[in-house]
DNA sequence: CCTGAAATCCGCTTATG
DNA sequence: CATAAGCGGATTTCAGG
């Protein structure tokens, strides 16, 4: 489905996604436009979404991150409260899961104030959440994207 | 420290790391040559750190994602922990939290085959590792950036 | 499916208000 | 600090092998 050039494109975009089709070519013996047609089929394909930029949390004074376990009233439950999780700019993910919790997520504060009043004002009173576990983040050592050469 | 223009290019370019300045610029009623200074004042803050390809995990076979939480036997265990992490391609992120969990971190396999082997033949193994509890995102509605403008 | 060349557009720098 | 103009280089298209 992809061979070894496209997983070397993909290798370098998300990398940097301003690496030169032209560099990528020299890189590989090939021609520009050859790069500029793989990267536009693999878009066709599903496999490349788009490009963003990447964003130093802290710099903008989100200094906390962290994970919230939520557990729901009823299963049922889970597309209302969905929806009100939507409407909340903290939440950068959300996750139907198995095990110990229905819905984990990701937010970002600017502050522990933030936080708690997050969770109390915001999450707690959504009708269909039970509890709530967090666990907050003191430290990301890894962050990386998905490794495609294999 | 960022104003209103500065949001504005964030936003856009998180949105679209390949948006044109000259675009960006025309909706603003400002020059392109500002956006680029703008964007170049950000990255010398350490506001922007880059851009990256966003591929679909899926589309590569990469069909599962799930959290680990990881409980390691002593605290002091945590930078050699870290490093053998580090080691597992199929881990994302890592983050060092407070909770139940020494560490949590987020990885990508192509199946539940694949989760279980990494999981008995390369994370369990690691000496420091005293328990693991694992959950499975079986969905993810919510994915998407820190909302800059607030 | 890849290429090479042509055309367009963009990023970036410099000089100026 | 923003702008306009111009250069250099990139992306993109297309005809052809």
């Amino acid at each position: 489905m992809i061979d070894n050039l496209d997983q070397a494109i993909l290798d370098a975009l998300l990398l940097n996604a301003r690496t030169s089709y032209a560099e990528i070519a020299k890189q590989h013996g090939v021609s520009p436009a050859t790069i500029h047609v793989r990267v536009e089929k693999m878009r066709q394909q599903g496999i490349i979404t788009g490009a963003k930029l990447t964003v130093n949390p802290r710099a903008l004074g989100f200094d906390v991150c962290c994970f919230i376990g939520i557990t729901l009233a009823r299963a049922g439950d889970y597309p209302s409260a969905l929806k009100q999780l939507q409407a909340l700019p903290e939440v950068v993910e959300a996750h139907y899961t198995t095990g110990q919790y229905s819905v984990f997520i990701k937010v970002f504060v600017k502050s522990i104030d933030d936080l708690q009043h997050l969770l109390i004002e915001k999450i707690q009173p959504i009708d269909e959440i039970q509890a709530t576990e967090t666990l907050i983040s003191l430290q990301q050592p890894i962050l990386r994207d998905i490794s495609v050469a294999q």
